[in-house]
RNA sequence: GGCGACGUGGCCAAGUGGUUUAAGGCGGAGGUCUGCAAAACCUUUAUUCGGCGGUUCGAAUCCGCCCGUCGCCUCCA
């Protein structure tokens, strides 16, 4: 398997540290507001590759953060009225539902920050005593120029001159591109007690702490979007080989494009976000991650919802074979082998889940045209693991019915009744009738189905 | 200013030296089936890959120039 690893910006053949097992770390949400498309895009991607490699017979550790303390959600508490912890509560079990409803399978661990206090402050001291990082008014900051390697990642290495206007002359650090590991907690805002200062972590520190203490020094996999390339992976580089000094810190950097709306990154502070839950409204799981997962994970996709019906629209075939194919087992077997190596080939080549998507939908074709002359239920099997991997569960939306079950079933024997007679012009009424309330009737030679 | 990506049919999107005179999805056209539909299946829908040169026996794929679009560099997946 070929992994493109952004930190040689090369595909590379994949081999964990342990040839067994793979630790892999995704940069989670901060939890001030419900998680929208962007954040779906990253956590599909990341879901599928959990799966690919467990579905390779690795044993496979995911750990994926929540920060739950930052200026956000401060902020947001106090515009709320209440505290950090209620809002950061609030959309930690807005993200699991959202995700839940991606069908997004739960991370190994899923931890908080605030629960690590104590291993970042450890990680703090071990830095300021290595004298990788100073205390400066109760905030510590990392030492930047003390690392040598700092910029190996991003290549960012003389943004300081990039514009120094944005540096907040009130911090008293000693060169401006320097980043906080503890900042000093003002006023009414909450903290924890520290050797420097009543106060809070900085925000890159945690993820150096948290996979210290949950997967170790060095691991295989670190994901998570392009954005957080600059700083925020480039500081956890130069935190952790600092502290442990083993490098690598990350075997393979792997980051995903970013959702675009209208020409602009879909961001939170633009406010052009749309929420996974919003989403999961209008369309299926299915229909959502087909989309994202037909282009591939490193380009910038454009959301446009259009794109997202008519995705939905390409699932009505793929949903009747999970459902409705019926495999006669007199009939000659027929080997579907060629389908799951095209499949596996495009998985392995970095995730080429467009082509993997094309294979499932050629299988799909290949079944439904071979059901009278072949046993088709290795195909079927197959049908359903590599739908699988994807996280595809074929699930209709839910969307509440305006009528019951024995109306939709008296209006079809009416309708029945009329095609006996052939009065097709009132046949056709009823049929529209129903379709208008969102239920679709096929005839078929075992009677009239309705869905 | 620095770092980087991309430009493929009506739309989305793979492919990065020869089995590709370009996969798959949506949409369009015709057909089988059906009372008519729907679904499914069959046929069809780019001699062409932003433009111009070059390398090569051979290029969408490599090189050069030009045009255009976009991302990151600041909290962000």
């Amino acid at each position: 398997m070929k992994i493109y690893n952004s930190f040689s910006r090369k595909k590379e053949i994949f081999e964990p540290n342990n040839p067994e097992q793979v630790n892999m770390y995704i940069c989670g949400v901060t939890v001030y507001d419900h998680s929208h498309l962007g954040h779906a895009l990253s956590s599909i991607v990341f879901d599928v590759l959990y799966r690919y490699l467990k579905y390779k017979g690795y044993n496979v550790k995911k750990v994926q953060n929540f920060t739950d303390i930052d200026d956000k959600i401060i902020n947001k508490a106090v515009k709320e009225k209440t505290s950090s912890e209620i809002i950061s509560e609030k959309y930690i079990k807005s993200f699991f539902h959202s995700m839940d409803g991606l069908n997004v399978l739960r991370s190994n661990i899923h931890p908080r920050a605030t629960e690590d206090i104590q291993e970042i402050i450890n990680f703090i001291k071990g830095l300021i005593d290595k004298g990788f990082a100073y205390e400066s008014f109760g905030s510590v900051y990392f030492d930047v120029k003390k690392f040598q390697d700092y910029g190996k990642l991003s290549g960012n290495i003389y943004f300081e001159e990039y514009d120094s206007s944005r540096i907040d002359q009130n911090y008293n650090k000693k060169h401006s591109n320097d980043f906080a590991l503890w900042k000093t907690s003002k006023d009414s805002e909450p903290y924890w007690d520290s050797p420097w200062s009543k106060g809070r972590p900085g925000w890159h520190i945690e993820c150096s702490a948290m996979i210290k203490k949950h997967l170790g020094n060095q691991i295989d996999i670190h994901g998570g979007g392009m954005d957080l390339t600059f700083p925020h992976h480039e500081n956890e580089i130069a935190q952790s080989e600092s502290f442990t000094s083993k490098k690598p810190f990350v075997k393979y950097w792997m980051h995903n494009g970013m959702l675009r709306v209208k020409g602009a990154e879909m961001s939170k502070s633009l406010g052009n976000t749309y929420s996974i839950n919003e989403a999961l409204k209008n369309f299926s799981s299915d229909a959502i991650r087909l989309w994202i997962l037909q282009s591939h994970y490193r380009t910038n996709p454009l959301l446009d919802l259009g794109l997202i019906h008519s995705t939905e629209k390409s699932l009505i075939r793929l949903r009747a074979i999970n459902s409705e194919i019926i495999f006669n087992p007199k009939l000659e077997e027929m080997n579907f082998d060629r389908f799951k190596k095209r499949f596996i080939d495009a998985m392995d080549d970095d995730l080429n889940t467009p082509k993997a998507i094309a294979t499932i939908f050629d299988l799909a074709k290949m079944i439904n045209k071979s059901t009278s002359t072949y046993n088709v239920s290795e195909g079927l099997i197959l049908f359903r693991e590599l739908s699988n991997i994807l996280g595809l569960d074929y699930k209709k939306l839910e969307k509440e019915s305006k009528i019951d079950a024995l109306e939709i079933e008296f209006m079809i024997s009416k309708r029945n009744k009329a095609r006996q007679n052939k009065s097709w012009e009132e046949a056709d009424l009823i049929r529209d009738e129903l379709l208008s309330l969102g239920i679709e009737i096929t005839d078929t030679s075992e009677g009239t189905k309705w869905k």
